[in-house]
DNA sequence: CGCGACGTTGATTTGCCTCAACGATTGTGG
DNA sequence: CCACAATCGTTGAGGCAAATCAACGTCGCG
C-alpha cells in the first residue's frame, strides 16, 4: 500500500525504515467515489493528497463563466492548493473526481508534525513546488510557442492515458482551445 | 542597506537582530553593469539574487529562435534559476541586466548555511517559490482566458515603472504577443 | 554622419473561436 | 427495461484576433 508512495518521496531524499514509519503514521487513506468534489470555490485547502489509484481534475472558472483546468492528477501525483492550503486563505480552484479514486491525505497539523518530526521532508515538499513550477512555466511558454496541434501531440505523448480516461473537451480545455477545435485538429490527424 | 531586503523576509517571518545578523553576513553584494549576463544557457545556476537596485530580465530562445521573456526584475525582487541552483543542472534560461543593477547574491553555499544557522529561512524560500508559481500560474490562465489588450492594461497597473525602463517590444514577449501588435493596441489606446 | 536598434503603420494571411446543427453514447427516472 | 434527456464529439460556415511581411520614420551612439 505504501510502495508507490514511498518510491515517489524517496526519489530526492533517502529514508530510513523509521522515519518512514512515522511518515506512514501520519497519512490518512481515502477512498473517494468519482464526481465528487473534494474542493470547492471559497473554501479553505485543507488537505494535500497523494493520488494512489484514480483521476482527479483541478480547474477553476474565470471571469467569462468557463472552466480552465489546471491540471489532471492520476496514479502518483499530487494534488491540493498550495496557496490555500499554507495561508489558510479561500480557494479558488475545485477538485473534483473523475474516476472513483484512492488517496492519501495530509492535513495542516499532520503535515505540520510529519515536518517537525522528519524535517528531511521540508525538502520532499519543496521540490514538489519547485517541479510544479519548472512544469508550470513550461506550459506558458509551450503556449507561447507553439500551435495548438502540437501542443496536443505533445499532450497525449506526456500523458498516454488520461486521452482514454477523461472527456476530450478536458483535454482542450487544458491546451486552452475550443472543444471544436481540438475535435478538428484530431479529425486533421486521423487522416493521415 | 539591508533595509530593503530584510523588510522582504520579514513579511513573511520574524527574525531577531540576531538572526538577521547572521543573514547580513551570508549575503554577498554585487555591483553589475547594464547589459551583462548573469547566466547564460548551458551554466548551472549557482546564485540566487536579491534585486536592491536596477532591473534585470529572464528569459530563453525558443525553437524557432526567438526570445520569450519570463519576468523582469526590478527592486524588490528575487531572481534565479531555481530549478538548476537546487538541482545543479544546466540552465535554458538567460539573465542579463537591463539597467546598472546592484545585487545582493545568496550561492548554494552560502543559502545553505543561512539554513544551517536559521532554519526559518527555509519557510522564507518555500513561500518565494510557492508565490512565483502562483503568479506563474495566473499568468498562464490570463493568457487562456483574456485577450492581449486586457492583459497589457494589467501588466502596466501591476508595474507602472517598467514601460519606461525597457524596449517595448520585450513587454511584448513577456505578454507572448508580436512587437507590432502590441503596437497597435498602444495606438488604439492613445486615441481614446 | 551613418548605422543599427526600435517603434509605427498598412496589407494580407491564418489560427482559432463562435454559433448552429446533427449523430452517438450514456445514464436516469418512470 | 425502455424512453427520453443530457452529455459528448463532429462538422461546416462565418468572423475576429493576432501573426507575418514589408516599408518607413526616428532616435541614440560609435
Amino acid at each position: 500500500m505504501y510502495e508507490s508512495i514511498d518510491k515517489n518521496v524517496n526519489r530526492s531524499v533517502t529514508f530510513s525504515q523509521e522515519e518512514l514509519d512515522i511518515f506512514h503514521s501520519l497519512l490518512e487513506h481515502r477512498s473517494v467515489p468519482k464526481k465528487t468534489f473534494l474542493l470547492q470555490e471559497g473554501e479553505v485547502c485543507n488537505f494535500e493528497a497523494y493520488v494512489i489509484k484514480g483521476c482527479v481534475r483541478t480547474y477553476y472558472i474565470d471571469e467569462n463563466g468557463f472552466e480552465v483546468i489546471l491540471q489532471f492528477g492520476i496514479e502518483d501525483w499530487w494534488l491540493g492548493d498550495a496557496a490555500s492550503f499554507n495561508e489558510q486563505t479561500p480557494t479558488k480552484l475545485f477538485i473534483e473526481t473523475i474516476e472513483d479514486s484512492e488517496l492519501f491525505i495530509f492535513t495542516p497539523h499532520s503535515k505540520e508534525e510529519l515536518l517537525f518530526r522528519v524535517p528531511k521532508f521540508e525538502r520532499v515538499f519543496r521540490l514538489l513546488i519547485q517541479r510544479n513550477l519548472a512544469a508550470t512555466q513550461s506550459r506558458l511558454f509551450h503556449t507561447f510557442s507553439k500551435p495548438a496541434q502540437e501542443r496536443y501531440l505533445e499532450f497525449i505523448e506526456k500523458y498516454p492515458t488520461i486521452p482514454q480516461r477523461v472527456p476530450q473537451h478536458y483535454i482542450a480545455s487544458y491546451l486552452g482551445i475550443s472543444p471544436e477545435f481540438l475535435s478538428k485538429i484530431r479529425g486533421k490527424l486521423a487522416k493521415k
